[in-house]
DNA sequence: AAACTATATGACTATATTGGAATATTATCA
DNA sequence: TGATAATATTCCAATATAGTCATATAGTTT
């Protein structure tokens, strides 16, 4: 096991590993926009949507476009969908698992 | 947008943003491992192996069954194949960018 | 050129995460 | 019951990450 490789795949996994940042993923899924706009959307301070912008541009999930004073913002992952509903399923696995303790403990 | 849903995203995403787990993630993708048998796998710290397996755990992403001695670990997510395909696609695109620029920059 | 607008960056503090060493727990076996 | 084996837990120092505030940059408009 090689574990450069995997410190790698870290750096990516953990560019979404993010409130923040989860937040613009799923508002660039919409399509292009720009930073003023992000930042309507998700309720943020500038400098933050700006700085995890960044973060995702690093790590190539998303590429920018200059036009005049604005920068254009798009996901460039095509497989964030799967991604995305894979993780629905874990997180509703884990309710319903944590649903069913509670309702064992309510019935002793 | 919701903050707290996408925080209790972010923790599953968490889980998995570790050189350690993804190689424990990983060595799982074969079947059933005993915390031993991974231990020697991905080479590392008894306590370090049983931690990160205990934070897998705690999000839903692997399961156990005791046996004797032996804890016998298994993962829970079928989408897990789909997911690191798109993460290695992620990566060689990364990569095949900075490639270029070595190249541009070289040429000039 | 000065004022303005959109975005990025830097310095900073608070908080989270990391892995290692030592120790605890639990089950098995003699 | 005492020794041993497999795993989990606790404590700790080092490091990483978060977001905020202030400032910088770069393009636009007047």
């Amino acid at each position: 096991m090689n574990r450069e490789f995997y410190k790698l795949k870290t750096a990516v996994i953990k560019a979404i590993a993010n409130p923040t940042r989860l937040m613009i993923i799923d508002c660039l899924r919409e399509g292009e926009k720009t930073v003023s706009e992000i930042i309507e959307i998700i309720e943020d301070e500038q400098s933050n949507v700006s700085k995890n912008l960044g973060i995702l541009k690093s790590q190539g999930l998303i590429k920018d476009r200059k036009a005049g004073l604005n920068v254009y913002y798009t996901l460039k992952i095509c497989c964030i969908n799967e991604f995305f509903c894979c993780l629905d399923n874990i997180i509703s696995e884990k309710f319903k698992h944590q649903q069913n303790l509670i309702n064992t403990l309510s019935n002793n």
